[in-house]
DNA sequence: TTGACAAATAAGAGTTACTCCTAAATAGTA
DNA sequence: TACTATTTAGGAGTAACTCTTATTTGTCAA
């Protein structure tokens, strides 16, 4: 198996996908086959697409998607929880509908951006006068550098 | 004194100009009036400017200076490590010129990047097994938020 | 000091990545 | 089944770069 593709069974996608739904209705969105489309796109990779990526392999489950739909659709899946912006430093917007915690290493050539967890990473405790000062939504701990393939 | 302006008296502002003066000669790269007015406005500041923003203040002291020269000279700048590209989410890329060792804290709302600095997050170590497989350039705590002003 | 010339610049065109607009379609509900 | 607020597709519009080209300039060698 591609580590690049398929790091989801069947049986998982469609828990996530249960979970989805659930939390659509919840947030009082409707459950439209192009948010479902989107949705499992996007927890089937690990390869943080692009909006314009992620646009490509939905229309081949779903082929009059358009660009803008898949763009809104994400930015309403980073509202609502379901998946988030990757953090770097320019470029496209990534996206990452991996929800455990973990970290990312960006390449600078190939902006390829990769996953790895590391224990002292997780839940890192922000300073008191922080949290104090400002509503703290997301922390963490960002790589750039240059990966295996591109050096 | 006003915390977003001048966080740099004008010794230190000179200083840094030579510092920065050999780093090019040092690259082979020319000192031209304009690098140096780019360099020392960006350094003087505390408020990380988009391009466009830096733009607007080196016309106040260069009114002839062209948006891609900004553009090209501060990721020239991001090359030869005068300085960087603040860490984010997406948005226009934000530039800094402070090397010391800090962090950074972004409004989700009204885009400010704010500096902090917390002895845990500087230096954090990078598991073996990333440094052994990638080249690390960079390595970053990175908080998100809403600010003190926006909540 | 004075050329020679590679590097850098200004201005404007071109591109990418969104973001907005509007008419048509549809999910939720009664 | 009918209603209606949401959502969508498609196209226009915008922001933030990025490239092209003619001109200028910093550096260095004579
Ligand atoms: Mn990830
Ligand atoms: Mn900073
Ligand atoms: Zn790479
Ligand atoms: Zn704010």
């Amino acid at each position: 198996m591609n580590a690049q593709e398929s790091i989801i069974n069947s049986v998982d996608l469609d828990k996530k996908t249960v979970w989805f739904t659930g939390l659509c209705r919840e947030k009082g969105l409707k459950v439209t086959p192009q948010r479902i489309a989107i949705y499992r796109e996007l927890v089937k990779t690990n390869e943080h697409p692009s909006a314009e990526m992620l646009c490509e392999k939905v229309r081949q489950v779903f082929p009059s998607i358009s660009l803008d739909t898949v763009n809104r659709t994400l930015l309403t899946l980073n509202e609502i929880g379901a998946a988030f912006i990757v953090e770097g430093s320019g470029d496209a917007k990534r996206f990452d509908g991996g929800l455990d915690e973990h970290q990312h290493f960006k390449c600078v050539e190939c902006k390829r951006v990769i996953d790895f967890s590391h224990e002292p990473f997780n839940n890192i405790e922000v300073p008191q006068e922080m949290e104090e000062m400002f509503v703290v939504l997301r922390k963490s701990v960002y790589l750039e550098g240059i990966c295996d393939l591109c050096r």
